[in-house]
DNA sequence: GTCTATAAAGGGATAGAC
DNA sequence: GTCTATCCCTTTATAGAC
């Protein structure tokens, strides 16, 4: 009894570390020991708690999917005017992923090996995947605001301008001899860029 | 000596499983087994040609990652107008990643666990990365027919655009229900809607 | 060059003591 | 709950026959 607090510290200490090492690489690449003594325990403990690197695996990418989805419709699909949402898509995106390097290969990585994980996070919020949004889009299209445009034309249009530069750090650290410093600034400019771009796309 | 010619083709039957295993799994994922087996030959002979699983993984990469700076270069840093580039480069990365859906995420993924082998690839083409693209960019700019922008938004803006979409295919299926035709449908229109959309971009 | 057989190491999982 | 010791399967790599 008087261990409970303990199991739940050692439990997220564990999950904390295998956050780090799956996301870092991947299921085949990460190791149990190594996520073990990150978190500064045995082995077997982990196989206490979560019985399986399989079953710790399919929760650090619950967990990580699930993150990266919500957020997202919690902005597009709620109901503030099109330019707002698009400012704070961006915004979102961008601090979420300057403190979690490593986050958005690891989703892509995995769900290319396995796509159904997608459909099943889908399909549990049943229906359309951003009605509101594309009610919106085509709200404003016919208003004569913006261009005619699908949702999912828009959606890849904004993720790839926001997303995509993360994915590619090191290439263009590498490519243009950027430092560090760089690279988070032009990250902060895009704050202010990209959506001015996806603006400009949407015109009439 | 009879044998020469069958040496060849073994060593390419090789590469070509290798290529295969390695972009779809990664370096941990992949097993030499599964790769000698898809080469019809066996196991022992992976390592009679390439000597250990490493030095194999390596050449793939090094191919790989080869084929997509050198196009782009050859492209981008040619002498042709600012707007025929772009269309060109987007069509070539449609081309190229239209049949090969598994080469992107291989080579961010293996970049980002060792980001030095972009610094040694790029090193070896010394100098700048793209200075006829610099040069074209600010002479654009001085006639007054393009905003001003440095050569790495360019770039980013660019290849995100035309990329990304392919990383996410498996999202953008279960999300929005598209069927694989869809999809490549989407990517042929985006053929001339990038491009659109960059010059739209670049207007002063 | 190509195969079979096997060595050698790695790593996930469990038993059992505390 | 947590640890040590160990099992055992998988997988890379090599030896040696053909």
């Amino acid at each position: 009894m008087i261990n409970q607090k303990d199991n739940i510290e050692t439990e997220e200490k564990v999950l904390e570390a295998a956050r780090d090492i799956f996301q870092k690489k991947g299921f085949f690449g990460a190791r149990m020991d190594e996520i073990a003594n990150k978190a500064g325990v045995n082995k077997a403990l982990l196989h206490y708690y979560f019985r399986s690197k399989e079953k710790l695996f399919d929760k650090i990418f619950q967990e990580a999917l699930g993150e990266f989805i919500h957020k997202v419709v919690g902005v597009l699909n709620g109901d503030l005017p099109l330019d707002v949402k698009i400012y704070r898509t961006v915004d979102m995106y961008s601090n979420m992923l300057s403190h979690n390097k490593d986050l958005p290969l690891f989703v892509l990585s995995t769900l290319q090996e396995n796509p159904d994980l997608m459909i099943r996070m889908i399909k549990s919020t049943q229906g359309e995947f951003l009605p509101n949004l594309s009610r919106q889009l085509q709200d404003e299209n016919l208003a004569g605001n913006i261009t005619k445009i699908s949702t999912h034309e828009f959606f890849i249009n904004l993720v790839s301008l926001t997303i995509f530069p993360f994915l590619v750090q090191p290439v263009m650290m590498g490519a243009f001899n950027l430092e560090e410093e760089d690279f988070k600034q032009m990250i902060n400019e895009r704050r202010r860029k990209v959506p001015k771009m996806i603006i400009e796309i949407l015109r009439p």
